[in-house]
DNA sequence: CGAAAAGCTTTCCAAACTGGATCAAGATTG
DNA sequence: CAATCTTGATCCAGTTTGGAAAGCTTTTCG
């Protein structure tokens, strides 16, 4: 079942989850982000997410309960595998360098990015028209992942780092920018000659972004 | 009919398309756009798009011949409009500024992605998977669009106006901050508080690619 | 005016697909 | 070994799919 209660019912005899299950439950959660991002919440069927995953389709409703719940829990395991990297690249980051610290996270989001383009995609999808699904995502993973990073890029444009303006539009630009380049794949390939499957590629995008956003040198410690 | 053979053929008696024909394909044409971005091709059925249109689905089928077909006199609408109002910027600008010029560039391009901001999510569905419609889409529209840009932005690193680096790589972050943000609309102001609904908001962003991209001032004339 | 072409509406189709329900069989656990 | 978890195989009733066919209305143009 669908996992999100715990077994504290009055009935005894409930036996823990078995080592298949999971195993079922992750190749449906990356099957259906592959095809959600393809093609949409509309334009995906569950039979199509079952198939992708080698599973027969009654499973989804076994396992997620249904199309929505399966959406949520693909966005879910999409968004804090992505969180879970850039606390890392945060904690790898010792220095105690502003720049450099956000100089780390671009590059943690560029690689995220590349792997699993599905988190730009999905949002482009849900974004331009209202939607319960998209307030759900951005209460639950967009807001807590942003106003951190908000204060972050102001503190660097008052260093001087990062040039001035609205900070909140200048943390989109970068995030845009990236997310963007990493979901093209194909088309930047075909229209620019750009390959984002090769590392060196990655690098360059990282760094190109840490040179147009944060242009400036961190001033000498007082 | 399609409209792509003129009546150059040799049986005579072939009348002048009317306007009422005209009329209904640009119906079926917005609403394809609209469909298409909202939900793939696949996710996307000809009579969702009939609905929107207000008109009889068969339609499609007389003046489009099939549903691929509709996809790409739909992408043809978005795109040749789009390089008429870059024309259009282009020409305006009467200065001889590379940067100015540039600048005016930039500002078309987010008015017209506020208004069409199809161009971008149509792109973002279509480019992870290789793919004719994409490959045809590159030829046909990108590519011819991109390669004059591509040099002009070549020519304001040399100035020193554009951070050095991959002119390629460069010119696509300016594209997808740019379309992105447009694209995003609703998450963008439920998860940052911008609304780019408003002209005030669209100048700032068009203001400040032009302060991240083009940091530098032009050398004064020899 | 009047015939022919252009455009549109209605109806139909056969096939595929929709999300979900049922229930017996298989795998694990305690 | 028996209770429970997980899965497989079917079925369902309804909808949707892209497209074909045929007749009707409007426009064109001699």
């Amino acid at each position: 079942m669908v996992s999100a209660e715990n077994d504290q019912g009055g009935d005894r005899r409930t036996r823990k989850q078995q080592q298949r299950s999971l195993v079922t439950q992750q190749k449906l959660l990356d099957a259906a982000i592959e095809a959600f991002s393809e093609n949409g919440f509309n334009g995906t069927s569950t039979r199509d997410i079952a198939e992708r995953a080698g599973v027969h389709h009654p499973l989804i409703t076994y396992h997620f309960k249904n199309k929505d719940q399966l959406w949520r829990a693909a966005a879910d395991k999409v968004f804090l595998e992505f969180r879970h990297s850039l606390t890392k690249a945060f904690q790898d980051n010792d220095q105690n360098c502003p720049k450099a610290r956000m100089a780390s996270l671009i590059r943690a989001y560029v690689h995220y990015a590349k792997d699993q383009p599905a988190m730009h995609k999905v949002l482009v999808q849900e974004a331009h028209f209202a939607n319960e699904r998209l307030d759900w995502l951005i209460e639950t993973h967009l807001k807590p992942l942003f106003e951190p990073v908000f204060d972050w890029i102001g503190e660097l444009q008052e260093l001087g780092v990062a040039p001035a303006g609205n900070a909140k539009l200048l943390f989109n630009m970068i995030r845009l920018s990236s997310g963007g380049l990493l979901a093209l794949g194909n088309e930047l390939r075909a229209s620019s000659g750009i390959d984002v499957e090769s590392p060196e590629t990655l690098d360059e995008i990282a760094d190109m972004i840490v040179t147009v956003f944060l242009p400036g040198e961190m001033p000498a410690t007082a």
